[in-house]
DNA sequence: CTCGAATTCAATGCATGCAATCTAGTTTTG
DNA sequence: CAAAACTAGATTGCATGCATTGAATTCGAG
């Protein structure tokens, strides 16, 4: 209706824009769980054909984000706490056993610097007495980075693909976790305490000490699960810094 | 042109079939690595229109079988031994995690009477001196029900997801590392050991026994690598059970 | 004879039309 | 008054047409 030809102009394909805007849109709680995803709304939303949006779909329910209406078309999927928990574990499982591939082949000279460029990065966010925003948003930034990292240097390509999947689940991404608790005066804590983990792991990575990088990994999501476990217990402050709440059922259910 | 419209009176709906039956023919070797794969003599092999051929090939870009070619359409991917051996580390890290799991959390009654049936449906296949044909099939059988259940029963819908992502890729799978040994005479020794494994897990789990249980699972597929690896020096012998073999490049290169 | 450039052809990406199917609303009957 | 059936509307699944873009072939020049 409102005739969304802007962004028109980018260069990137259709069926590449309309994936990210959509998922976009769903991470951002744009639909309730259960809720229809008929293609003709969508598609005039984000300014494109049918097909695209189709394609995206498919993508889109590959991912674990939608799923496919026994009657036909598209249903936004709810999740539980469990399986966000759930995922969240296989985050750490995976990123363990990336760290321990890593201690075991060894550091270059080149990986070893851009690691303790990260640490840093997050030793520089985290100076001052309180944590401003722009530091808060430099941490954030590290943090992923430093998780891609590690994954491009353990060099297994099943691996990364398998987090990547993982993490298109909402929560389930490392820094998805980290944003609930920044205004609150405690945050700043939490963040000292990864970035520990993280100074932990480089340490025992460095001395090719692999079963404790892996453990380390391993507990580094535990601070994921407590601060979505603390979000769940004031939904309505973290709905407002995390959309995405909407998607999470209150009860056992998931969405049929 | 030829309307090859047999089997078009299957009830399910022409994208979930042609998914199919692309994807096994890319599985027995149909298209060689880094071949164009143009969608409308695909879409008239399989007695479709364009559209539900191009819905596959998006399924099938994310589980990794194609690539999207830069200049358009998709390609054949090629995955080189290093990819594949990966791929078979990942899937022991999660096999590991699952058992890990179910240890932790116990078994009920039911649970462990179908684990105990396949321990017995595995004893029965490999009961003969020699090894039989369908002594073989119904032990492929009982290890994929087995590796199956086990993720059933860690009740980790992420995990469930992840290795069934992993197990797109070929070789990857559970079964799929088993069969080239079955001629040959030391084929029985290899799944006399995969099946000592089998009840070893069972016992570890049975017994709390986490640790143990979750160190079986890794090891269980280091059996895959070895059989894997032996494929390689026979090539041309292991070509003929397993026709993937022709998407595996020899050297070091992913087909770009 | 070889190399380069222009042209022609084919394939993709996208939009849309059409038939089958599901949904919702309304009417009718017990 | 309630429940079931029928009808009308809308939506999906699929096929196909069209324009744009990449690839290959052929022609020409050095």
């Amino acid at each position: 209706m409102n005739a969304p030809d802007s962004s028109r102009s980018s260069a990137q394909s259709q069926q590449a824009r309309v994936l990210v805007q959509l998922r976009d849109l769903i991470l951002k709680g744009a639909f309730a769980p259960g809720e229809r995803l008929a293609e003709i709304p969508i598609a005039e939303r984000l300014g494109a054909s049918r097909t695209p949006v189709r394609l995206a779909f498919a993508t889109l329910e590959q991912e674990g984000l939608v799923q496919i209406s026994p009657t036909g078309g598209y249903v936004m999927r709810a999740f539980t706490r469990k399986e966000i928990d759930d995922a969240i574990a296989v985050r750490g499982t995976l990123e363990g056993m990336a760290a321990r591939l890593v201690a075991e082949n060894g550091l270059t000279r080149g990986m070893s610097a851009e690691l303790h460029a990260l640490l840093r990065q997050g030793d520089e966010a985290l100076a001052g007495p309180e944590l401003t925003i722009d530091g808060y948003a430099d941490y954030v930034e590290m943090n992923n980075r430093f998780h891609d990292l590690l994954l491009e240097f353990a060099g297994n390509a099943a691996l990364s693909r398998a987090v990547e999947m993982n993490n298109h689940l909402p929560f389930a991404a490392a820094s998805a976790t980290l944003p609930m608790h920044s205004s609150t005066g405690d945050g700043r804590q939490w963040l000292l305490i990864t970035h520990h983990q993280h100074r932990s792991m480089v340490y025992a990575i460095e001395h090719r000490e692999g079963t404790r990088a892996q453990a380390l990994a391993i507990e580094h999501v535990e601070v994921a699960r407590l601060n979505l476990r603390s979000a769940y217990e004031e939904p309505q402050s973290a709905i407002e810094v995390m959309p995405a709440m909407r998607l999470l059922t209150r009860g056992g259910r998931t969405g049929v």
